[in-house]
DNA sequence: TTCCGACAGTGGGGTCGCAAT
DNA sequence: ATTGCGACCCCACTATCGGAA
């Protein structure tokens, strides 16, 4: 039997004689600016992979937060979860690999994965939800925080704890971008934990933005209209042009309807760029002459030089493909971890 | 009345696992 | 052995609808 602490009887909170079967998640909402001001408190986004974990009748599990129990995966994690004495608690944060800079890489965590290399692993706990079968969502996020620092005092290594800092976003995201991070999130200092995406939560991305050349496009699925989505590449110094992914979103209908009727004027039986072997396409693919140029945001380059999370920002009338050449070398970011 | 939040639907890269080829 | 496909993870974005303001 676990005594309350007088600390936890302060916040709001009901016991609870059982941790409920699924436990929604809070979610951010994307925006362009960090919040200023000083109801604000502000995080670093990590890149890795969202995990509750749960502690409960001796017995610690990892679940995604849709409810998929990932426990297996992480060994040393849930052995380290499990040293907690304390049942009935639930940590809510993000597993990541760390690069040598410090700096969390999806990529590396995904590769950790796929060979079972998981001891280096990192759980970075961010809120508190229960503490000793006690609801503390209902309580401020503050409040969380000092007894979730509190909870993580004697943590093993590799369960840490995700610092924040208050007032001053718009500083500490450039800071953040500055040191080559995801982003930022900031929350509010007095909300409650809703399980809900809502603007108590948000989420500020470092992003790139560049030229691509349009090489092709796929046919619309369902009720899609137009096309499904661009092909883009650009071009090497030694002016060979390079697959650089497919483009899928941020276009109004509209557009997808007028700019296909565009393309399909210059189409071509081959593709211009050469393809990696393995690409999938999900629909059939129409080359075009290399004549149009995208604007695309997107959050980086992946290990196989494709663009990850791009989307569609407007086209570019103003330049010549010729003139779109990028520089893969410089741009590769540093790499960590060793692939054999 | 207008605005906004939640949801459905479409699209991306990467990994895994299974079934068909 | 290879390929296709769906289900997960990570996501961005548009369009729509009903309730709040």
């Amino acid at each position: 039997m676990v005594k309350v602490q007088p600390k936890l009887r302060r916040v709001a909170g009901i016991r609870q004689a059982a941790l409920p079967k699924h436990i929604p998640v809070d979610l951010a909402v994307l925006e362009k600016q960090a919040p200023d001001g000083d109801d604000w408190l502000h995080e670093i986004k990590f890149d890795g992979y969202r995990m509750l974990a749960r502690i409960e009748n001796g017995r610690a599990r990892l679940v995604t937060r849709n409810d998929q129990d990932w426990t297996a995966r992480f060994p040393e994690l849930t052995e380290a979860f499990a040293s907690f004495d304390r049942s009935g608690t639930v940590f809510d944060g993000e597993i990541v690999r760390l690069k040598q800079d410090g700096i969390s890489s999806f990529a590396a965590l995904q590769e950790a994965l796929s060979n079972e290399e998981t001891a280096d692993l990192v759980y970075y706990a961010f809120d508190l939800l229960f503490l000793d079968g006690v609801d503390l969502r209902g309580s401020a996020l503050e409040s969380r925080k000092q007894l979730l620092a509190k909870a993580l005092g004697d943590a093993p290594a590799n369960i840490r704890l995700s610092e924040h800092r208050v007032g001053g976003g718009k500083g500490f995201f450039s800071q953040a971008c500055g040191l080559k991070l995801e982003g930022i999130i900031s929350k509010r200092r007095h909300s409650l934990y809703s399980g809900t995406r809502n603007p108590d939560w948000i989420k500020v991305k470092c992003l790139n933005t560049e030229e691509f050349v349009i090489i092709g496009y796929t046919e619309p699925q369902r009720s899609r209209v137009g096309f499904g989505a661009l092909l883009v590449g650009y071009y090497t110094p030694s002016g060979e042009l390079k697959y650089a992914g497919k483009v899928g979103t941020g276009y109004s209908r509209e557009f997808l309807e007028a700019f296909q009727s565009k393309l399909q004027r210059i189409e071509q039986e081959k593709p211009t760029a050469v393809l990696p072997k393995g690409t999938y396409m999900r629909a059939r693919v129409h080359w075009v002459k290399p004549r149009y140029l995208a604007q695309v945001e997107f959050t980086e380059w992946t290990r196989d030089n494709i663009l990850r999370h791009p989307s569609f920002l407007g086209l570019r009338e103003d330049k010549h493909p010729r003139e779109i050449i990028v520089d893969r070398r410089r741009v590769e970011p540093v790499k960590a971890g060793r692939r054999s």
